[in-house]
DNA sequence: CTGTATCCACGCTGATACTG
DNA sequence: CAGTATCAGCGTGGATACAG
C-alpha cells in the first residue's frame, strides 16, 4: 500500500523514491532533453540553460547510479562524454509526459485560481 | 516550448510550477488521501502519519490556493473542517497515478542499479 | 479540534576558482 | 571539454509552545 499513501521517509516507497529524483530543479529538464537523444555535457549545458556544471553534473550522476542514464566517455582530445537515456530512462518519459500534459492543460486555471486566492486574502 | 525543457525559473512554465508543487514531501500524500474522499484536518494527519500540523495546514493552504482542494469549515463547537479534492484536484489523479504506476514497475530495478552503482564505486 | 507563532538546524543550490 | 573543490546564503521543514 506504499503508493500516493503511505511514510514519506520509506525509502523503499516506490513512489517517494521517484518523486524525490524528479523533484529536483533539474532533472526533468535534463530528462527531456536526453528524449531527443543522446547528448554531451556541453550541449546538455546549453540546451537546458542557467545550469551550473556542478548541478548538471551532480543531476546527471544520480541518473546515472539510478540506472536511467549511460554515460560513455570517448578516449579523445578534447575528451567527449556523452549521455544517454537508457532503456528504463526511456520508459520514464511517459508518466512525465502525462504530468507535463496535466500541466500545460490546467495550470492556467492554477495561476488563475492563486490570483483570485491572493487577491481576497493579503498579497505579500 | 516550455514542457520538459525551458527556463527552471520561468514562473510561466506549467510543468515547473506543477513540479514545485508536488516535489515537496507531503502534497501527493494529501491528494492521495483526498483521492478516497473528503476528511477532516485529523482524519488526513493519521492518514498522512508522520506530518506536523504546521506542514499539514501548510500543504493544505498551497493546494487550496491552487484551487485544487475545496476547505470548508463547519460553524460547530468543536470545530470541524472539511477538505475535499475539487474538480481539477480530481483531474491531477491521473497523471500522478501513471508517476504511481511507473514507479511501482521499475523503482525495484533502479534501486538495485542503486546498489550496483554503490558497489562499484565508493559506498559511503 | 484546528490551527498559528517561533526558533533552529540541515540541505540544497549557486558562485567562484581550479584541474586533467 | 568536462568536470571537481570549497564556501556561503537561503529556504524548507521539524520541534515546540501557544490559541480560538
Amino acid at each position: 500500500m506504499s503508493g500516493l499513501e503511505g511514510n514519506p521517509y520509506d525509502p523503499n516507497c516506490p513512489t517517494r523514491t521517484i518523486l524525490d529524483r524528479i523533484g529536483d530543479r533539474w532533472t526533468v529538464l535534463v530528462v527531456g532533453t536526453l528524449g531527443h537523444g543522446p547528448a554531451r555535457f556541453s550541449q546538455l549545458a546549453s540546451a537546458v540553460g542557467g545550469v551550473s556544471s556542478k548541478m548538471l553534473t551532480q543531476t546527471l550522476r544520480a541518473l546515472e547510479r539510478d540506472g536511467l542514464v549511460q554515460r560513455t566517455v570517448y578516449a579523445e582530445v578534447p575528451p567527449r562524454v556523452e549521455y544517454a537515456l537508457t532503456d528504463i530512462g526511456q520508459t520514464m518519459r511517459e508518466p512525465l509526459s502525462a504530468l507535463e500534459h496535466w500541466a500545460k492543460s490546467y495550470v492556467p486555471e492554477v495561476l488563475s485560481a492563486r490570483e483570485a486566492y491572493d487577491t481576497h486574502h493579503g498579497v505579500k
